[in-house]
DNA sequence: GATAATCGTCAGAGAATCTTACCATTCCGG
DNA sequence: CCGGAATGGTAAGATTCTCTGACGATTATC
């Protein structure tokens, strides 16, 4: 790779966030969340989300999302809910345990992107969210 | 996810890069490439690199990186010769086919690179790409 | 030379993902 | 309002990707 391609250095940038967020998870207390439950918590929030939607923000078939979906059940981090708008539905929300690993992961997150404001400059960052932010409405088909 | 982190939005534009990549070989007759395999081969050249450079680089283990390397030589795509300077390593090189496959995802990399540049503008996608080549610095371990 | 480090492979297991098929419920056109 | 089509979800099974632990062969170090 010479000159690695925008999308790439994306990648390498993702990763690494994603990996220091896992580990520190870990050291807080929450090592039984992979990576892949990860991906799938981190879309959750209080209010409920089904499955069907939830598998395709995460860009993987209801099958899939269903099976992190029961690890994370089975952990305590979510829980399922009748959908009182769809009796063949049911709602995944966040239970207590997984709005701490939230809250857990954004200490991070917010640690991860200081420091790349420290490296960036903040204007240079602020550009850098916008345009990618800006960039997901090509890329993004659940937007 | 109200307000994805400049990580997530990372991938999302990553991923959306690779499924497309990965789609257009397919059609282009290298339909038996996966995404996996793909990570790897996009790491090589003709030069060769060795196994355990090629994990490192890939964020695999050398277990990983082998079981990869195993089927892309299968299928044609790259060769291993041994290491004039070491007898214990091979070097793992593209072959002819490999040479193929890298230079149309390339012609796919470019269209991405091209829309994206035409949504953001040739400015703010060169300072998209410098942000993040910056921010490599801090984040690739191997670079 | 003896010892330690490095390069790669083998064996085995677990995680994540997909395809195909299916049931229950809801939506919709006649 | 009824029957077929669509939607939400689950079940079963296979495949792919990945890891850990152990090991032989070669090279580097002292």
């Amino acid at each position: 790779m010479p000159q690695p391609s925008t999308a790439v250095l994306m990648f390498v940038a993702y990763r690494h966030a994603e990996k220091r967020i896992v580990d520190f998870l870990a050291e807080s207390g929450f090592g039984d969340i992979t990576l892949a439950q990860g991906r799938i918590a981190a879309r959750l929030s209080e209010d409920g989300l089904r499955l069907t939607e939830l598998a395709e923000q995460a860009q993987v078939t209801k099958q899939t999302a269903g099976f992190l979906v029961d690890q994370l059940e089975a952990a305590g981090y979510v829980e399922r809910v009748p959908d009182p708008s769809d009796a063949r539905a049911r709602l995944i929300r966040l239970a207590p345990r997984g709005r701490q690993v939230q809250r857990r992961a954004r200490v991070m997150e917010r640690r991860i992107e200081a420091e790349w404001e420290r490296h960036l400059g903040a204007e240079r960052m602020a550009d850098l969210h916008a345009s990618l932010a800006d960039l997901r409405e090509i890329t993004d088909p659940y937007r």
